[in-house]
RNA sequence: GGCGCGUUCGUCUAGAGGCCUAGGACACCGCCCUUUCAAGGCGGAGAUCGCGGGUUCGAAUCCCGCACGCGCUACCA
């Protein structure tokens, strides 16, 4: 029985959850599902300095939101645990400790002066910039009775020699020249580990198979795979995958975009609308498919069909989509989103809560003219106040032409009292506006912008015959006569 | 600066020597439908496959060089 295929996502409690961590972590899923494998989810909090209080609270809701669970992690538990590295301590020192008895690892006294300086003569000298090695000469024995009262940082000793072949699933074998590389820290003077040596010590208890993350992490495949060799330990396979950019082909800032994932749930991005966004950024499936649900994608996921190249995180990709399953919804799912962004997002001045008869009765009208959920009470709003607008709008779409308007309005007026009080309803509002067209010897598209305008402020928006009959006799009576009053 | 990765329509991508006069999707344009706006249907435009050399009967696909972009180059992950 060979070993179950494990990765895991293993993000820094530094603050919200980016969407490019969550488009790593998908990856991840789908990987480990289609291959009967298990996610770890792992807390990375060895800068103490960087921790945002919220954060890990906020990264497994942003995970879950897109449907991604994990089987051992925070939250859930696991025989690996804990996961979270500033609870795992003990496990990098005794590790650290092993590395320096078998001469790996040694102390370094200099201080962040002295570095600061090497690096800048050697970037003068158009060197590599690098630790230079200076207390590798420390004898082990002075060096401990020095540790006592001086700070100091383990070292990692880097075999300087030949060049390290890191094989990437994704790139095929990537090599480096060992003498570029340099001694780095594992252990900090504040004795928490950096993330190379707890990304060793952890990869290696929670036994990870396969270590999936952003390119980024590309160039320190060196350090990691001389760590494992230095504890004759097995590597993990490795897969780096490309990063996502802006606009302008840099790494996704939040200085250019939304980066917090859950924004997008926030600002109205269904989940499985993300999901499918996230799946065709640096994979595909073949050559026609643009549609894709969790649960096929999670079926046939494969890191070959990974490409290497960057790609750009282009919202209007995730509109089209969004709208797309918008109107895939069933009617009833649909209603139930409508009704919680209204409530969330009409003004607080409209009492709740909010007539469900008319929610149910406006949801269909909207399903197929929106693609965010956010826009859904901009639409509505009218229903349950008319906002102001100016009477120049009222003839903005018929070329100014107030007369037409006038006549419109008069004609509207006459025909919706012409509709009984008691047989008010949709189909006779519709043909005593549509009789306007013979009225008025015009076809009503010709004029309708006129009664959009007097109805729901605006030029557009959804359909207007509901609309009016939703609105009520005396309403959208009041509302065609104001709209003549301001054209006197 | 050094090292690494990358480079196919505006964008995400298909493509693993002849199936490519390079396919799909989003965006864009036009027409149809139509009570506005959408949605939907139909059609269109859009890449000499970064550039230059090879290899080959034949290259987007293989090899070499160059250019450009990005990433890394911390006691951050």
């Amino acid at each position: 029985m060979s070993a179950p295929v494990r990765t895991r996502f293993a993000p820094s409690p530094t603050g919200d959850l980016h969407v490019g961590g969550l488009r790593t972590a998908l990856f991840q899923w789908a990987f480990v599902k289609a291959n009967g494998g298990e996610l770890v989810l792992r807390i990375e909090d060895t800068d103490q300095s960087r921790y945002v209080e919220g954060s890990v609270e906020s990264i497994c809701e942003g995970l879950r939101w897109l449907g991604i669970e994990w089987d051992e992690g925070p939250e859930v538990g696991g025989p690996h645990g804990p996961y979270v590295q500033s609870e795992r301590l003990e496990k990098y020192h005794a590790v650290a400790a092993e590395l320096q008895a078998r001469g790996r690892a040694y102390r370094c006294f200099c201080t962040a002066e002295r570095l600061a300086q090497l690096r800048k003569d050697q970037q003068k000298d158009g060197l590599a910039p690098g630790y230079d090695g200076r207390c590798r000469q420390i004898p082990p024995e002075e060096a401990e009775e020095r540790a006592r009262t001086e700070p100091s940082v383990l070292r990692f000793r880097m075999d300087r020699t030949g060049v390290t072949t890191l094989p990437d699933l994704i790139r095929g074998d990537v090599t480096f020249q060992n003498s570029l590389q340099d001694d780095f820290v594992i252990l900090k003077s504040d004795g928490f580990p950096t993330y190379h040596l707890a990304m060793l010590v952890d990869d290696h208890d929670m036994e990870i198979t396969h270590v999936v993350r952003a390119e980024e992490w590309l160039a320190s495949g060196p350090k990691h795979l001389q760590l494992y060799e230095a504890m004759d330990w097995p590597a993990p396979h490795f897969a780096h995958l490309p990063v996502l950019v802006d606009s302008k082909g840099r790494k996704l800032s939040k200085r250019e975009a939304d980066v917090a994932a859950l924004d997008y749930r926030d600002r109205g991005y269904l989940p499985e609308a993300m999901l499918n966004f996230l799946a065709f950024l640096g994979w595909s499936l073949d050559d026609h498919t643009t549609h894709i649900t969790a649960g096929e994608f999670a079926r046939v996921f494969t890191l070959d069909r990974v490409v290497p190249n960057p790609a750009f995180f282009d919202v209007e990709r995730l509109d089209a989509l969004n709208g797309h399953y918008i109107r895939a919804l069933a009617p009833e799912a649909w209603r139930e989103h409508v009704a919680g962004w209204l409530d969330r997002d009409l003004p607080a001045n409209i009492p709740r809560p909010l007539d469900a008869d008319l929610v149910t009765a406006v949801a269909p009208l909207l399903q197929e003219r929106v693609t965010r959920l956010d826009e859904v009470a901009g639409l509505v709003r009218f229903l349950f106040a008319l906002p102001d607008y100016p009477a120049e709008l009222l003839t903005e779409r018929i070329g100014g032409d107030t007369g037409l308007a006038a006549r419109t309005l008069e004609a509207a007026i006459a025909a919706v009292e012409g509709v009984a009080p008691e047989a008010w309803a949709p189909e006779p509002v519709e043909a005593a506006l549509r009789s306007l067209q013979d009225a008025l010897d015009l076809k009503l598209r010709k004029f309708v912008s006129v009664l959009y305008v007097a109805i729901m402020g605006a030029p557009r928006g959804i359909p207007l015959f509901d609309s009016v009959a939703l609105l009520g006799r005396d309403e959208a009576l009041d509302r065609l006569r104001a709209a003549r009053a301001k054209l006197a």
